[in-house]
DNA sequence: CCGGAAGTGTCCGTTTCCGGACAGTTCCAT
DNA sequence: ATGGAACTGTCCGGAAACGGACACTTCCGG
């Protein structure tokens, strides 16, 4: 992590809290926190985040993991191309996969390693910044990677891949041309 | 699982490969085994898989599940659109984190329950299903998504969508009425 | 070996797209 | 309330792209 990113914390125990923020204040542009997920979406909104390391329980005695779940979703619903890591003390392999399958970028067990939750956060923040470059691009870019994808699925047979890509093959031929494939 | 998949299985044990395969094979069009990774490539090469079930340890007394991520990471690069799902005996958290984060589509404990392998293999079949269908497009398709994109991120403002998207704003009007947008 | 299918690379008359410019609208800071 | 910046929607002469057609090459089954 280069120093530049802005973090959110999401954790409702306060020591935990201020340890998580102590271990990544030094490595962080900003670092964000908030003790419940209900204003989730607000907090969102208001600024913009690198990466969420997100608790996934809220709820005193509560140990499913069901919050961090749902707080998971509208994140991903907010903005597909943030990267959150979730973080519990509860978690076996089959919560592990599950917030996995459904879009975290890491899970780190409680209580963690700092270098260890340091390189998730990092590696997190570089995700959401590979996920934001792909989804800006020129027409151009998005073009040449179709038919390089066309080409390649076909191994370099022109008329297959212009028929996928619905183009004739004069017309394949100059998209390649003025993409120097 | 529609019954339509085809389905490699590669386990090096001959009595838990016997037992996924009975489970599997009544859901799928065809079934294939291997019980060493050695010729991964070849077999894969040899046929169109809609999901591999893959073991983790090849060799006897083996536990740390290497061989399988090296095997997932070859499937891989085979085939980014072939869905991997990963079984072990001897799983944690660690290695379930590290096997989703590498591209495993879901990550299964021995023993396992039927219902829930059938499940994870049909809901892995699936997403080999979508991504090769996303692969698969007409570049009108590629445009129509990526003007979507750009606009949903602008907020509707064509004049930023048509400078991130390299178009003068004309340009981008013509393509939104060709797509209707 | 051979013939036919499939694929390649280019041409050119016709069609479509280009973007600077124009007129108008909306938004926001003062 | 107002003025200016930002944005919108369309026009049109010139430039670029279009695809059917042609000639040629490669591959493969008989």
């Amino acid at each position: 992590m280069t120093g530049d990113a802005t973090i959110l914390i999401a954790e409702d125990d306060a020591d935990v809290l201020r340890a998580a923020r102590i271990a990544l204040a030094p490595h962080a542009a900003r670092v964000e926190t908030i003790s419940t997920v209900d204003g989730l979406d607000q907090i969102l909104a208001s600024g913009r985040f690198d990466v969420v390391l997100l608790d996934m329980n809220f709820v005193s005695g509560e140990r499913s993991g069901g919050d961090g779940l749902n707080a998971l979703a509208r994140t991903r619903a907010f903005d597909p191309c943030l990267a959150v890591v979730l973080m519990t003390a509860y978690g076996g392999v089959a919560l592990a996969v599950e917030a996995l399958k459904r879009g975290a970028a890491d899970f780190i067990l409680k209580p963690w390693r700092n270098d260890k939750l340091i390189a998730a956060v990092a590696a997190a923040a570089n995700i959401t910044r590979s996920r934001r470059e792909k989804e800006t691009q020129h027409l151009d870019a998005v073009e040449r990677s179709a038919i390089e994808r066309a080409l390649a699925r076909h191994e370099g047979n022109i008329s297959l891949a212009a028929s996928e890509l619905g183009l004739s093959r004069p017309a394949l031929y100059r998209r390649m041309a003025k993409h120097s494939l």
